[in-house]
DNA sequence: TAAATATTTAACAAATCTGTAACATTACTC
DNA sequence: GAGTAATGTTACAGATTTGTTAAATATTTA
């Protein structure tokens, strides 16, 4: 599975060769040249990834990547700044629009290409694909169904939620307080105390006849897909 | 593996402050007050990030930053200028100089935090590893888990972070009231002698047939994680 | 070598953390 | 609108972890 990156550059032969070279490396690329347009873009395509010109014509990449960065449904989507040399200066600015990094104009392709892979590797979980599976754990996300041994499981809204964000990575332990930011959402205000009895309820669902319990609990810690 | 910090600053107190709270997050540090000798050291040392006053009194920051940033071997260093307020209309100046960051004093210790953090993630995107390992000890950070020889061992709460803690700098001593610090967390109330407890729990946690004891016991001074 | 100093370890009580049942409340379905 | 399902909270038992103490052991000093 490839992961997606869009791509927002006025200058035309910059971007027809990140285009090119980004396709040839196996990526999905989607762009815009064009900042107002972008924005919406991204938000409806989600992409896995950002790069962005600092200094778009009509809306500028910072204001574009500060945007991005306040809305909660993309915030996690990795930004790679391009910026000219001339606005090296404002660097010190664009800290603090959270872009996870920047790139000095001309640039070499093959440090972009490296900077890519290892943000790609870092957000690893935002990019799902449509199936997922943990040893006899599947989720199929399009039908949003569950099945172990191929047997399938009925969750509830809640528990199915839960386990789509824990199978993302399955050996990673997330904190209550990242499962409820994730799973639940972070505006909410529920006790942390509550996604131990969800994760209760979670492991009575996925417990089938013969099976191994799937979910680790970790002390002090918190809980990961894993047994 | 942590990174490593050098900083170069003639104040006394900020710089004990600085050391103080950098090691504190797990840095290494490294400093000199003294312009003159910071060069060739920091050239000698080769450290991750470079924490420079503007105005030190026998060489100055900016001449330093620019001999640094004419340096083949060294100007991939990122360089971090701490500005004194009345110098800031100076900044103009010292972008050419090749500094990656200012920041004006007095300043946040935070802020300074994020701002080396972003600098670092560019430079060394996982300086805090997911995964760190020291002879036949690993502990991945992802799950964690802890292994030796391969195979998995059990560690309490207290035991885990007082490893994870230890590892970034094996061989390192702490005292342990800095292992109280950065373990359990300064405003908590507890004996010295607790650490003690916890280490010789630690010991035999990792211990396993036929391996090396890992944990060092330096006489008055505190532990290392070393064999 | 004895005394002084420092560290290791076992034992135990106190504190903390987790799992789950029970219940109240809210949201949904027919 | 009644009935059903889902959700969040609380309480409590049981399990694990933690800090302290004190005695045993080791190391240094005089």
């Amino acid at each position: 599975m490839s992961a997606h990156i869009f791509v927002v550059e006025d200058e035309k032969p910059i971007l027809t060769l990140l285009t090119y070279n980004l396709e040839k490396e196996g990526y999905k690329v989607s762009s815009s040249s064009n900042g107002e347009e972008a924005l919406p873009l991204i938000k409806e395509k989600k992409p896995d990834l950002v790069l962005l010109d600092w200094m778009l014509p009509d809306l500028s990449g910072i204001k574009i990547c500060q945007y991005l960065k306040q809305d909660e449904k993309v915030k996690n989507i990795p930004v790679i700044m391009l910026t000219a040399k001339g606005e090296e200066e404002d660097k010190v600015k664009g800290l603090n629009t959270g872009a996870e990094d920047y790139i000095t104009k001309p640039f070499s392709f093959p440090e972009l290409l490296a900077r890519i892979k290892s943000l790609l590797k870092r957000v690893k979980p935002n990019i799902v694909s449509e199936e997922a599976t943990y040893l006899d754990l599947k989720i199929d996300r399009e039908s949003m169904k569950v099945f172990r041994k191929e047997k399938e499981i009925s969750l509830g809204p809640k528990e199915y939620k839960l386990l789509d964000f824990l199978i993302k990575q399955p050996k990673r332990v997330y904190s209550r307080e990242q499962l409820l930011e994730h799973v639940w959402g972070d505006d909410i205000n529920v006790e942390s105390r509550t996604v131990d009895v969800h994760i209760t309820r979670l492991r009575q669902s996925i417990n089938i006849e013969g099976a191994k319990p799937l979910i680790r609990t970790v002390r002090s810690a918190g809980y990961s897909l894993e047994n």
